[in-house]
DNA sequence: AATCCGGGGGA
DNA sequence: TCCCCAGGATT
């Protein structure tokens, strides 16, 4: 080493991990933890790319207790991407029951379409093209990418901004972010990588109380729960969110779940919306018929065929 | 950059 | 109550 090299374990720039045996520290250290105490989730292992992409639709905003039990009868009943494509979008979603966000079961519908007719019937693995896909964004062409097809890519979700916001010790925009996290990836099982860092954000780097004392990378850890959360100025941190009491979503949330169990009479809307305001239950529908979550059949509404 | 989109669980 | 959640699309 020349004289006069910095010490990058001090670098003041903020990059505390450009040194390679610091990476491979941190990277040895935190993959020994993941193989010892990893969830076994259905969609990890080996798992098939149609079912990482239903998996990773689900879990856009939503947490893994909540998805498993429906991924299962969801890919119980829909195996492969052109079995869903062959299914009416209204059964998928009734399916989607318990996940929110019903706008998600729609375009992974659409997905599947796009999927069967274009690239057939194969998750594709060009990250341009997942992300084309309707529902794909930077994070889920990613995680499809990385976790599914092995690429050397790195996808950041909440968990993984946080923790490497923490590790850096300074918040990171978007753009910071996914350049820290893609310098991170290791040449061999960049997906294993991947689910280490979320499991990571999600079992102990968490962001409301971080477990450090049981953190298996608190020495490579700038922040160490000391100070001012580095993750809190962060890209990627949860917005707040308008009230959900009252809401349009939650109206509509509950005129979908009416149309899960029957096609409902137009001036029974109201009634099954629980909103006594009809003309704000029209207007709703109107959106939702608009949007292809639901169809008028005669003077019923339902759901789409 | 702000909003919209669901709904449930944890602190 | 408030906050968060393996985000994406639209405006």
């Amino acid at each position: 080493m020349a004289a006069g090299t910095v010490d990058r374990a001090d670098d003041p720039s903020g990059e505390p991990l450009a040194d390679p045996a610091r990476r491979a520290r941190l990277q040895a250290l935190l993959l020994a933890w993941y193989h010892r105490t990893a969830r076994d989730l259905p969609w990890r292992g080996d798992a098939d790319p149609w079912a990482v992409l239903v998996s990773e639709a689900m879990l856009q905003q939503t947490q893994v207790a909540r998805v498993v039990p429906i991924f299962a009868s969801f890919m119980a009943r829909w195996p492969t991407a052109p079995a869903l494509a062959a299914a009416p979008a209204g059964e998928v979603v009734a399916a989607w029951q318990g996940l929110g966000y019903n706008r998600r079961a729609l375009r992974l519908h659409r997905a599947a379409t796009v999927i069967t007719s274009e690239h057939g019937g194969t998750v594709p693995e060009d990250l341009g093209v997942l992300q084309r896909l309707p529902g794909v964004g930077a994070y889920t062409a990613r995680a499809v990418a990385a976790f599914a097809h092995g690429l050397a890519v790195a996808p950041v979700d909440t968990n993984v901004a946080r923790v490497l916001a923490r590790l850096h010790g300074r918040a990171l925009s978007r753009a910071a972010a996914q350049e820290r996290a893609d310098a991170l990836v290791p040449d061999r099982d960049p997906g294993a990588w991947g689910q280490a860092l979320m499991e990571l954000g999600a079992r102990v780097c968490t962001a409301r109380t971080p477990r450090c004392d049981e953190c298996p990378v608190a020495p490579m850890c700038a922040w160490r729960g000391q100070g001012p959360d580095p993750a809190a100025s962060s890209a990627h941190r949860s917005r707040p969110q308008a009230r959900f009491e009252g809401s349009d979503r939650q109206v509509r949330g509950r005129l979908v779940q009416a149309l899960r169990e029957r096609p409902v009479p137009g001036p029974e809307l109201s009634a099954a919306a629980g909103e006594p305001d009809a003309e704000r239950v029209r207007r709703l529908a109107d959106a939702l018929v608009a949007e292809g979550m639901a169809e008028w059949d005669a003077d019923a509404l339902r759901l789409p065929r």
